[in-house]
DNA sequence: CATGAATGAGGGTTCATTCAT
DNA sequence: TATGAATGAACCCTCATTCAT
């Protein structure tokens, strides 16, 4: 079984559904693209449900440790989002698909045990944050689940805006994003934010 | 072609596109989900994009005539801005099925001209009022399509993490959202929002 | 859902099961043999299978109901023996692809539940039959499952040498093939038979 | 060509043919149960077709050479039959998946010339034999043909009966059937057998 | 107008066969 | 010689769509 063509199946895969979704994307279409016979891919996942679950895994687990890869734990609170914030942005920069896919197919009733709880073990370092964050009352009193949604949903949004064209991407449009996404998460009365840590 | 069938079809499509997703959901299953023949909806709609497009259309402008009827235009920017946010979540907390149909469809392919149009012309007056906003120094001096894609994705993800079942929908919570939204979009340097919620 | 084209795939599935196995023969070319299309069958039969089944069910059904009808239940056990034979003989004349399906198919592992009680109560009055027989000193003392196998034995290879052009059919050779039949059950010790009902 | 690796895929095609018949056992299960690669089959068979055929030929002459092998033609017409009605079951007691492959593809279209001459072959001296016995007037005035096929068949349902669990193999049956065997092709008119068992 | 049986192209998947190693 | 990854035709089955009723 090598490895290469199972690669070459996966990176096609992402293309095809970030483009047309689990349902509207076809095995033989995804075969071509990946330039293997319409059988190849079965030679490598049982079905196509379990091919997107493998291509899940390895988009998220790639993200996961794009974000988490030497995490500056010990820095500000204030710091330690601005980190993750634009490793967010620098991850789909370089793999633009990985988003569609990852949000098009976010908690599909296809996704297998392993996945969920891949899912649930990715979100749990961000909701430690936000907990410590809270906890030193750097961040608003409200759950975590919710902070993590919406830093998550912002960063989402603009990105969708600027795939569709909407928007033009610049790294001043980021930089302003990532102060939005702190003012929305942080303590509300402590004045105004000098960008300072604290 | 009576307008009740008509309706019941697009009010059965609603749910079953939004559980489903548009490639995922098969005609028979719809045409039975309304409680018609197999070949009722041929008789209203010519096909199943031209379906998908009249519900889209359809949603779309409930959605927008919810949220604009009788809109508080001489309002503060701010109170205009609550009072947007909270007819949002008013609108889908009835018809929860519509968020997840809207989200799913956003965008695809499959939507034609009159719907790409419609979104357009949905988007105009938010805009303008981010423009007016920004002019009026109350909000930050980013886009306006900047600032609508932050605010909905804001709630859209909460929206999304309360439907997963991650999170306790509670008037509590929206009115912390609102405020995160608001935070998220104003002006930064002003102080302490002399009319926020804290 | 019309019941001739229900009854046209089961005639043609008959001569299509019978000709090529079930595993050899393909829903396609089975469709085009009823003049249907590809998708019909699947209209009227769940799957392949539940075709089989049904179709075995029907055939079974009609064998028994052509040996049973009006059975000669007080005649005596050699012209009960007689009748049987012959009506067997009858059945598949008319039917020539009736038993080459019920022989090719014959307590195969795609059968359903319902197919094997069918089976069951199929051999029952047979059974009890030669049950009834052998208690009669009539019969060899054998299980009646012996006998009943025997009988058929005999006859299917019979058909089947026939069916191969082996042997020419007649109505001698059937009357010196039912003698056989009879003298391979009947009781062996009751000196020579004078072909007479005792 | 290693004989040996040939054997083993033809040990392991006995088992998989008459387990699943020939269109319902596939290739890569076949060689897998003969514990070689996929491939290897074909460096022995040109086809799946000339797999079945070589199997049939050897299954065949295997069983042609233990019913023929120093067969008694001297002694009389009861004491052959016995003999080769119970050789007949001796052979398929020690390879019980050889009856079942010869049955299921007996006579079937993808047999080639070869088989079907051997299948003559193998016939001939069970019919000469039923010729000889019917002019020294030891059995009934049929035709060869049909005393064979009546002997074979009497044979092979009680095996599958006894294979399907209807019936329970004991060397008493196996006796009393031979007895039935002989008293269906035997002259009716002459009496008591004075060689049978009783 | 509504129906639902029928259609057949196309979907997911298998498997007889090939061929580079 | 044996392997097993790769192939692609063909399988079983679904479903968007049509049309006779």
């Amino acid at each position: 079984m090598s490895a290469p063509t199972r690669d070459a199946i996966l990176d096609a895969a992402l293309g095809v559904f970030a483009e047309r979704g689990f349902h509207g994307a076809s095995m033989p279409a995804l075969a071509e693209a990946a330039g293997v016979g319409a059988g190849t891919p079965y030679r490598h996942f049982e079905s196509k449900e379990a091919l997107v679950n493998a291509l899940y895994r390895r988009t998220k687990e790639a993200l996961m440790g794009a974000l988490l890869a030497d995490f500056p734990f010990d820095a500000t609170e204030r710091e330690q989002f601005r980190v993750f914030f634009f490793r967010l942005v620098g991850f789909f920069r370089a793999r633009p698909e990985a988003f569609d896919f990852l949000e098009l197919h976010h908690h599909q009733p296809y996704l297998d045990a392993d996945n969920l709880a891949l899912e649930a073990r990715s979100l749990a370092p961000v909701l430690a944050y936000f907990e410590r964050a809270r906890r030193a009352r750097v961040t608003r009193a409200m759950p975590p689940e919710a902070l993590t949604a919406i830093v998550w949903g912002l960063f989402a949004s603009l990105w969708k805006a600027i795939r569709l064209g909407h928007l033009a991407p610049s790294d001043e449009l980021w930089a302003q994003a990532e102060a939005c996404a702190w003012d929305a998460v942080r303590r509300p009365d402590d004045g105004p934010d000098p960008e300072s840590d604290r």
